[in-house]
DNA sequence: AACCTATATGCACATAATTGCATGATATTT
DNA sequence: AAATATCATGCAATTATGTGCATATAGGTT
């Protein structure tokens, strides 16, 4: 599993506790690998285990105790292993395309909205992406680590526009049938 | 799980054996969504179980036995119910892109390599989804069903283009680094 | 003769992911 | 005053997925 070592990489910009961590795979690395806040305490604690991270508990007043977790050196070697390995292809499993693929046993009109709710979303995390873009990338000098994440990023704004423009063609595509 | 609603959708179309469903799996519908043969079967085993599918064995001399599976009138209805409910997004989880966003963590030539071997696999799924256009849907008159399998192979061309586009600037922006 | 591919089904085990719940304080909104 | 959001952790149960193996025959390849 590729969560354990999302979960390293994370850590090796600074320790942090499995809160933050959820937070960040909400958004910045979430966008490139989806995990939850359960998925994300479980790894950490086998990370733990196999000694991969250090994790101290900070005592706090108020609220709950935070435990920070820092990458161990036997970490770093995993990741530098990871990184060396084939990338394995993304598994794709889109109901919306199973769905028009099943055209004959929807309802379209139903299925339209669906498309629609599909389209508003791929907007709005283009838009996000722009955000992102223009607030931390446009106009500024960048090391090594920046640039590889707005690489990602780049990537990330690509296809969310194609998605929004091919969905715009599937919508107008569906709206052609029995018409 | 939509793994039962796309072989229920399978078998709208023709009943099929395991065997058939897994070959399709692998190719057309396994497009949008993937699977491996033992999760199909297993699952037709569970469809079976609730009565969803109408399994019976067929004799065969020299070979096992084929058992065709045929959706029932409650499949049918199970398909009509999930094609009425929203889609769920496809969760992200790419690990070039977690790669190119711990970029510091890793070997740029290694990670070169990594995106030429992406670029061949999009390259090749694009080549497969033409000559599937050309041999099935160019120029000829499409029922509604076929129209619908038209319009996902469609953005299923669109998405592997851009991403063949996107890999390219990705690789270009990679060697401008450190350059 | 040995090996590979296609046909055809499926079990067992291991790993991963989802869903729902539980706790409990403080701060902000309605 | 009540409801919601934020902070912070995690268990338990279920569902989904992946890996490896098992069986058995026909036909073609090296």
């Amino acid at each position: 599993m590729a969560l354990a070592e999302a979960i390293l990489v994370c850590l090796t910009d600074r320790p942090m506790s499995g809160y933050d961590l959820a937070k960040t795979f909400d958004a910045s690395i979430g966008f490139f690998w989806r995990a939850s806040h359960q998925q994300v305490y479980r790894e950490l604690a086998r990370l733990r285990d196999k000694g991969l991270v250090d994790s101290r508990e900070i005592e706090q007043s108020g609220r709950p105790n935070r435990i920070i977790h820092t990458i161990t050196d036997a970490g770093e070697g995993v990741v530098h292993i990871w990184s060396q390995k084939p990338c394995r292809v993304p598994s794709v499993k889109d109901e919306l395309l199973v769905k028009l693929y099943a055209l004959d046993n929807v309802d379209i009109p139903v299925l339209r909205e669906q498309l629609d709710i599909r389209l508003d979303q791929h907007r709005a995390k283009l838009a996000a992406y722009f955000r992102i873009k223009e607030k931390f990338y446009d106009g500024k000098s960048l090391n090594r680590a920046q640039k590889g994440k707005l690489i990602a990023l780049t990537m990330g704004i690509s296809n969310e526009s194609e998605m929004v423009k091919t969905l715009g063609n599937a919508i107008t595509m569906l709206g052609e049938i029995d018409a």
